[in-house]
DNA sequence: TTGTTATTGTATATTTTTTATACAATAATT
DNA sequence: AATTATTGTATAAAAAATATACAATAACAA
């Protein structure tokens, strides 16, 4: 891979990548750790070509850096203070891992490239966590997802470009966004209910739920699911596109 | 002032500024038509300095091009097609004022700088059009309101930008935004009622919609207000800080 | 001075929506 | 066949939104 600088990509401009999904009733979103030494996580996140829209690039990013691809995305915010540079988390990268990077010339250009101030534009999306598989790239040490409870230390302000994806979360769904990406292609009631609980972190009661759920009229009944449990069995529901 | 490929900018980002005002029934935009030959409306724009916050510069811009200052400012969007460029409008711009523009190598060079592809964060707002008086700059020829619904045309796609900053004020009028900042300091009921039907397009019951703005308790009633007219006097209302 | 008119402010009736409660249906177990 | 826990739906109660009624009143006309 060319080093950044060298690449075609408009300077001091980001996108960086907040991925939701849905598992074990915890909201999670996908954090790769990165492949050095040290413990950094950074979420996916890219540069946006000369010749290539930002929605595009966003696709791109989140499918070169996971590999999942034919998701919506959609810009919910930009993160643009003056201080907002990757220098402190570069120069911490580089105490760590003093052995093995090299300090030519052209590494001296990539700092510089790389730690100037950047404007980042976020975006998020929702996706059926077992319907994709994350792929790490060589960049990478791992990729998982981590319950937005338990989100590891991020570099810069990632923490916060969570926070504010999780509340544009919560004000536009039902509206704008689909809460029903984040399950798979069948589901009961129950655990569409348990979905909603998570993301709002409240409760709703259940009869008037299902009122709201199914007065959407999105969904379409499928047959009985038998549980094995000594009661009635729920019916599946799955969306209608 | 110095030419903008000569400053410490950071190149490729600009931002444009939707400024909403409110008189004679009509929700208006602030546009400024620019010093030269040939017909160019373009919204209050600008770039944004290496040490400068987005949110500052914005403040900064809004000053500096019109000499507003003092307003909430609000980022609600980024605008960035591969093909956003002002090479159209600025090749026109040019073939219309030959005579007046030198073609020396500091010229092209701005051409080269102003010509890129560029990435726009919108940011909107709303005044009280009578508190505030737009200084036109050296760079434009006037600055006006123009009805929201009588929009000269615009270079580039700031017509674009001015249709989703609207979307946004009428999706977040009363959440986050507030009617009244497009209001003088005191106002009848019928005011609101009928910035309200403007903003909205559309009609609200009159006695439901005193109720539920009184139901919102922001507003403090003052003294009646004689309009001369033959009938009750209506009760000026103020927002309470 | 008094009735008239158009508009404003408020109260209340009606309808709709939301929330709470009741209960029937049923898959597996006893 | 009775029991149990859960699910689906109906309906009652409460709250909110909308429609209607009416009193108050500033200027004007007779």
């Amino acid at each position: 891979m060319k080093n950044p600088s060298q690449q075609n990509y408009i300077s001091q401009v980001s996108i960086d990548c907040v991925i939701f999904g849905y598992h074990d009733r915890q909201l999670k979103v996908l954090i790769p750790k990165i492949n050095f030494k040290g413990d950094f996580w950074a979420l996916p996140s890219g540069f946006v070509y000369q010749d290539e829209d930002i929605d595009q690039a966003a696709e791109r990013i989140l499918r070169d850096r996971t590999s999942i691809q034919d998701i919506y995305l959609e810009q919910f915010r930009v993160f643009g203070k003056a201080s907002r540079t990757n220098k402190p988390f570069l120069d911490e990268l580089i105490a760590f891992n003093f052995d093995k990077l090299s300090v030519k010339n052209e590494a001296q250009q990539e700092y510089d490239w790389f730690t100037k101030r950047f404007i980042s534009i976020g975006y998020y999306a929702l996706v059926d966590i077992n319907k994709v598989v994350p792929q790490k790239t060589d960049l990478d040490e791992s990729i998982e997802w981590y319950s937005i409870h338990e989100l590891p230390r991020m570099i810069m302000d990632h923490s916060d470009i969570v926070d504010e994806a999780l509340k544009t979360l919560q004000s536009h769904l039902d509206d704008k966004i689909n809460a029903f990406n984040l399950l798979p292609d069948t589901f009961t009631m129950k655990e569409v209910q348990e979905l909603y609980e998570t993301i709002f972190d409240k409760t709703f009661v259940r009869t008037n739920f299902q009122k709201m759920i199914l007065d959407m009229n999105v969904l379409e009944r499928l047959e009985k699911k038998f549980t094995g449990a000594a009661n009635k069995a729920p019916y599946l529901y799955r969306f209608k596109k």
